[in-house]
DNA sequence: GAGTCTTATTTTACAGTGTAAGAGTCGGCT
DNA sequence: AGCCGACTCTTACACTGTAAAATAAGACTC
């Protein structure tokens, strides 16, 4: 048996998950499918992970580090940094877009999601941004995003047929568009952060 | 055999689905276990619904009209409408904490989706807000209702554990607990509907 | 009333799922 | 050489969605 030369690794198997999720969705995401892409019974992947919900929890893990990234490079303006967190947020949604519902139904409590909060928290701290603001406009601005890009994530097909009977909808639905999607989120945003640069 | 007994029907299988979701959860729900609540085989199903994915789209319909029916009570002005439609949706995630997910991710395209729509723009530009204001407006609220809603029901237990190394979160989780939820979806909400007043 | 058609339901079957339990195989240790 | 612990595979089970066909009951025609 060609056994021991795979080199199985939480890692990798996490990784090839995204991937597969990525490609084929979350619905064709199975153990015995991911084994077949490692190289290996789907039982072998059970000594890395305890199950697959586990596995889930890695991937989604491994999605908020690349945002936590972004605070490092971020400016010092906890404004601009925030901004910043909510681009990176809505783009993994158009990067992974079949694995971005992972992210928006799981509850994350890892460590990594504790040290991304930690940092955005702490710079908030250290520009004398008080606990109860950073904490509000964190959560309104997360939920924003995470609602929007799953919202985008799932477009209707604006149903020609159905336009007819509706017309106040057919009036709007020039403005409902694709096209207007990148428009209004940043609409949404700069609205919710102008706020909290008018609240200090 | 007792046949023609139960009274299979489209809403009867949609109600007791939803029942069978809110009691047991999503992942629990099957269709054979629908089968047995409803006193069938879980073929039955099949001949009101062409498949499992079907008859849940059937049970966010059945969601999203309970929201169409706040927009006929509300009163004319229309910021006061979004508020009650925004304050519905939220009820809706208590009300239904283990429904609410699908309705979060799933696309809604149904007709009557769009009588809702059309009673909300309808609303809109009989008030002569223009069409793009109530896009805009339309989407950023929903967005926002439907990403905190999710967020409060995928709760961290605030891990005590991880607290300790991590202090500025400790700081600021006084916060961002649940006592806080209320408070903060109110101001978020009122924020949004704060620039939509002035952008008249 | 006998025969046929339509509608509703069950039966049977199949390929696929997550994972528990146990067996097997290897490298490195004494 | 023998053993141990870290890995991996095999087997098995209960459960899933649903296609295909069998079946039953009412309605409709003659």
């Amino acid at each position: 048996m060609a056994r021991r030369k795979v080199e199985l690794s939480p890692e990798r198997i996490r990784t090839v998950a995204l991937e597969l999720i990525d490609r084929h969705g979350l619905d064709a995401f199975s153990t015995r499918k991911l084994g077949i892409a490692l190289g290996c019974e789907a039982m072998a992947i059970y000594w890395y992970y305890r199950s697959k919900e586990d596995l889930l929890d890695a991937v989604v893990d491994e999605l908020v580090v690349s945002i936590a990234r972004v605070v490092d490079e971020a400016s010092t303006d906890w404004v601009g940094t925030l901004r910043a967190v909510a681009h990176a947020y809505r783009k993994l949604a158009h990067d992974h877009p079949r694995a971005f519902p992972l992210l928006a139904t799981r509850r994350f409590s890892s460590a990594s999601t504790f040290a991304f909060l930690e940092k955005l928290f702490g710079l908030a701290r250290a520009q004398g941004i008080s606990d109860r603001t950073s904490a509000q406009f964190y959560r309104v601005v997360s939920s924003y995003c995470s609602g929007f890009a799953l919202n985008e994530l799932a477009p209707q097909p604006t149903s020609l047929a159905h336009l007819k009977k509706f017309p106040a909808v057919a009036h709007v639905s020039k403005w409902l568009g694709e096209d207007q999607l990148d428009g209004i989120f940043e609409f949404g945003l700069e609205l919710q952060l102008d706020a909290l640069r008018a609240s200090r």
